[in-house]
DNA sequence: GCGATTTTGTACAATTAGGCACAAATCTGG
DNA sequence: CCAGATTTGTGCCTAATTGTACAAAATCGC
């Protein structure tokens, strides 16, 4: 692997391109190209090739890309060979959903334990999880040295209990709230937020 | 305005800083300047100043921003100074959050109609909306003229119902499906895909 | 076996985006 | 009213990103 630092926004594309490779996986596909890919996920192919090249030549001139081969090393390159334990903070409507979704296990990320400050939702139970007082947040994260948290609170919030999530070493939030959060250097956010996604749109309308 | 053609990555900063500055304004405050923007959503206050200097000469020397007038200008710009109609195609969860949500109405949209496959879903109740058969989509689109929509569906089924959104002419989705979606050229696409998120910060763990 | 075809990885060119710095305008506090 | 402080909008420069095109490698069809 080439050892100079890879830009965010190759990253960010990265997820894309093993999403689409697992689906062809499911459908039975061996190999495809750049072009397949490209079209696809809507990017040039040769922005593909440029993006996989920067990890080493999984490629092979004539046929292209093994499937299986090139999911490998990207779930390597991601690090999501692995399981990663995630838990949710906020067990309101998101929560609950993020909670019951079926899609995180075969993409690396595993849900273990759910908070909220609402003395009325805790020791409530959302299928195997009971919802935990976010009073003890800290030290249950320390405890089981978790990473990963998502936050579906309200603003009002929201920059409290990252604070608190930072603490207690968790390095990335994704964050439902609807307000950008101030962290750390060595912390990372991913922002979802429906209404600015949708204004990002309207411009164009 | 400056009549020629915005980059698309200004586009997507703007409604962040849309969403700064109401909160800003339900704080009480009156003016703001492109450097305690630049704090609050974690952007170089250089950028934020050239962002909204596409657009006209919306601040003053010495002073800063108007948060109200910014507001204004922000919600033209982003054609949110009125109410969108929306609907959300997937009763399932993460449909039921959306429609659930009251995080909209004070952004510009309104959700005005759910839709569901599924025969024992459909004429069921969420909140005030009964819950409609997806082979009534594009009539209904059609007749209430709607542009946007929002997309919680399991991936094997989203591209066929973008293909009758895109028929009933709805120009803009917000995807929730784990899967890239092809739609022509004047139709926007934005993806919200937890796991995609997750796997762009796993990198830097 | 071999010419035609496919496809990668990359060098180079072009374009796009971001940072710096400062003149000009405005405000503030005597 | 004036000196000092604040803050915008922008010209210029640098960095980052994307596109183009092609040699080299591999496959394919006969």
């Amino acid at each position: 692997m080439n050892a100079e630092k890879i830009p965010n926004i190759i990253i960010t594309r990265l997820p894309v391109y093993l999403r689409a490779l697992q689906r062809m996986a499911d459908n039975g596909l061996k190999t495809t190209s750049s072009q397949e890919m490209g079209d696809r996920v809507g990017i040039s192919a040769a922005q593909i090739r440029k993006d996989i090249s920067q990890f080493g030549e999984f490629g092979k001139q004539g046929t292209g890309y093994s499937i299986d081969y090139l999911i490998d090393k990207l779930r390597e390159i991601l690090k999501v060979d692995r399981m990663w334990d995630v838990i949710i903070v906020g067990a309101g409507d998101m929560g609950h959903a993020l909670a019951r979704y079926q899609g995180f296990a075969n993409r690396g990320f595993n849900v273990v334990m759910i908070f909220d400050n609402d003395k009325n939702k805790i020791g409530q139970k959302i299928g195997d999880f009971t919802i935990e007082d976010t009073a003890n947040l800290v030290e249950r994260v320390k405890a089981a040295d978790i990473k990963i948290a998502m936050l579906t609170l309200p603003a009002s919030v929201a920059q409290g209990i990252t604070d608190k999530l930072v603490e207690a070493g968790v390095r990335a939030i994704l964050n439902y709230a609807p307000i950008s959060l101030s962290v750390p250097e060595n912390v990372k956010v991913q922002h979802i937020d429906p209404a600015t996604h949708l204004q990002r749109m309207t411009y164009y309308l």
